[in-house]
DNA sequence: ATATCTGCAAAGACTTTGCATGAGA
DNA sequence: TCTCATGCAAAGTCTTTGCAGATAT
């Protein structure tokens, strides 16, 4: 089945690369989250995938992020409301890299990408150390910070 | 019921200054996550748990659980093995103050505690950018790596 | 042609909820 | 005493698995 002018968006390319097949529901899924805004949740992303190509299942859009997690593609991330929410990934090196702060009381999520030397510099040191110590090869860091939005600290302070 | 001298460990004070009742479940609960070596799930504390006080329910240990991590005494954490582990929380100034590296191939996670002038640099700048910035008021951060420690890189060499 | 991929239904794993009983202060 | 906490059973939620049919190359 063709389907729209989906062949060329982000991220089609790789797939063939590792030999894997170059889908439908897989394009419909690397158009979504390369141009999400958010961090979709599976369901979510598998409701705007549906809205595109209604024969979707859940299953696939399961499967095909865990596809794309494995091959490095898309980020696997865990704000603590239990289910998981996806990205697509960029590296340290890229304009758009940035991290995430969770305010424990609503549960909004607001990205940012500043204080980059300080966490360049924490990054590489830990890097080297944590190969030196242990011998261990890191690929991936995961850094979020948690406390109160402004709106959360005003009605804590009413209460 | 009293239970053995349980009544004195860690943290139990805590509990009682916030008006919760000192039971003999969160005695034992809190015995054991005051003594843990690793990063214990609710099941496994929960047959820990057992084997001391054989009444105990599942249910408790994650109704204290939640407890103990809203009033700030307990970390949840997250691995990606989709179940939430727990230990006891240090804040940065503490001596055992400490990071997780998790080994996605074997799933094994190591503990340091090094580079800590990088990284309390890091936070210190961040808790106060953020503050800045979006009036976020910053209570906890969480700084994990992922990668491959040295016996799934030799596994991943033979392949 | 044929090895992959998909969708459905069902199962699985962890966690939460409802409710009557029991225990702490 | 009287509210809070517990334990059991059942339900809930997100995610994975099994399998026959469909699809990409």
């Amino acid at each position: 089945m063709r389907f729209g002018r989906g062949r060329h968006g982000w991220g089609h390319g790789r797939l063939r690369e590792l030999g894997y097949r170059l889908t439908v529901p897989r394009q419909v899924i690397l158009d979504i989250l390369g141009s999400a805004e958010g961090h979709p949740s599976a369901e979510e992303i598998y409701l705007q995938a549906h809205s595109v190509y209604p024969n979707i299942g859940l299953t696939t859009v399961y499967r095909t992020l865990d596809l794309l997690v494995r091959m490095g593609l898309v980020h696997k991330l865990d704000f603590g409301d239990r289910r998981a929410r996806y990205e697509i990934a960029r590296g340290p090196e890229d304009e758009e890299h940035h991290h995430h702060i969770v305010c424990t009381g609503c549960g909004k999520v607001i990205d940012y990408n500043d204080f980059f030397e300080e966490e360049t510099e924490l990054i590489k040191k830990t890097e080297q150390g944590l190969a030196e110590k242990f011998n261990f090869r890191v690929t991936n860091h995961l850094i979020q910070f948690y406390g109160l939005c402004s709106e959360c600290q005003k009605k804590q302070e009413c209460t």
